[in-house]
DNA sequence: ATAAGGCCCTGACCGC
DNA sequence: TGCGGTCAGGGCCTTA
């Protein structure tokens, strides 16, 4: 599933691919992808825009465009962008052509992810918390948001208000490299804890980042891969994310799955107690 | 304010 | 081979 690493992958190959691209023709094949504005106006707007600026926000895409305002793209589970040419692929919801003969195609099987077009994109990234490489973030700042808190530390991860960015994957792998079980209460986590983990957060989504993100294609949906259709190569280094049975390779202990907060979650049960 | 559960979707997978 | 049931999961919404 797209998090921070693939967003952020996603944004620095995008970018010579896409920047100064125009476009001409916008099809909606499926309206519902589009969270603003109303899909009726939505193809009106993007026409004859070009893109010239390109951020991220947490996991939140941002497409700036000549106009100054901003098309936002949101993945979800199993959102991709295609920059091809030729026939779109399966769950294909929207086509960009672009004026240089190629075209930009979301896709989605399950449509689950949507796009914003708008003039300031500040309200609907209102919500989110800190971005895990601002220096606000910082072990004290993690420790302020984590204290009194009874939810278990892996939920908390997954809640976009405390630090934006970071998902199932990335959260569970953070939660192996600290050495913090990821039942833990939050509240529960020692100062030095913390600071583990707030160093573990950065240290895996930095190697996710370096691979280029991760690619979940062997068995179930490929859910990401970057502009040209590559997969990224962090999966290989996953410690515990869907290696339950598999020896930790720390210990040899059989990593174990379990549920929190509706989420399958991954953990070694002697490295993390 | 916090925590927990449901909902949206559909391909993959499992058991029969 | 075919079929029905179950699962996954980010963000938002409702409920307690």
């Amino acid at each position: 599933m797209p998090e921070l690493p693939e967003v952020e992958t996603y944004v620095r190959e995008l970018a010579p691919l896409l920047g100064g691209r125009q476009v001409t023709q916008v099809q909606l094949l499926w309206p519902g992808v589009i969270a603003a504005p109303a899909a009726s106006t939505f193809a009106a707007q993007l026409v004859g825009q070009r893109f010239v600026h390109f951020s991220r926000r947490g996991k939140y895409m941002l497409l700036g465009l000549a106009s100054s305002w901003t098309l936002v793209v949101h993945l979800r589970m199993t959102g991709r962008l295609l920059l091809q040419n030729g026939s779109p692929p399966s769950h294909t919801h929207l086509i960009l052509q672009l004026e240089n003969g190629q075209q930009l195609f979301y896709q989605d099987a399950r449509k689950f992810g949507r796009l914003w077009l708008v003039a300031d994109p500040a309200p609907v990234l209102a919500k989110l918390g800190p971005e895990p490489f601002d220096p606000l973030f910082t072990p004290q700042a993690l420790a302020a948001t984590l204290a009194g808190r009874q939810a278990s530390i892996k939920a908390l991860l997954l809640d976009q208000r405390l630090v934006a960015g970071v998902g199932n994957i990335y959260a569970d792998e953070a939660l192996f490299r600290a050495a913090i079980h990821p039942a833990r209460a939050g509240g529960t986590l020692l100062p030095a804890e913390v600071d583990l983990l707030h160093s573990a957060i950065l240290q895996v989504l930095n190697e996710g980042i370096a691979s280029a993100g991760s690619s979940l294609g062997t068995s179930g949906l490929q859910n990401y891969s970057r502009p040209g259709g590559a997969p990224g190569g962090f999966q290989e280094q996953f410690n515990v994310f869907r290696r339950t049975g598999a020896p930790c390779r720390h210990c040899d202990t059989p990593i174990q799955r379990l549920l929190l907060a509706q989420r399958s979650t991954h953990f070694c049960p002697r490295c993390q107690r």
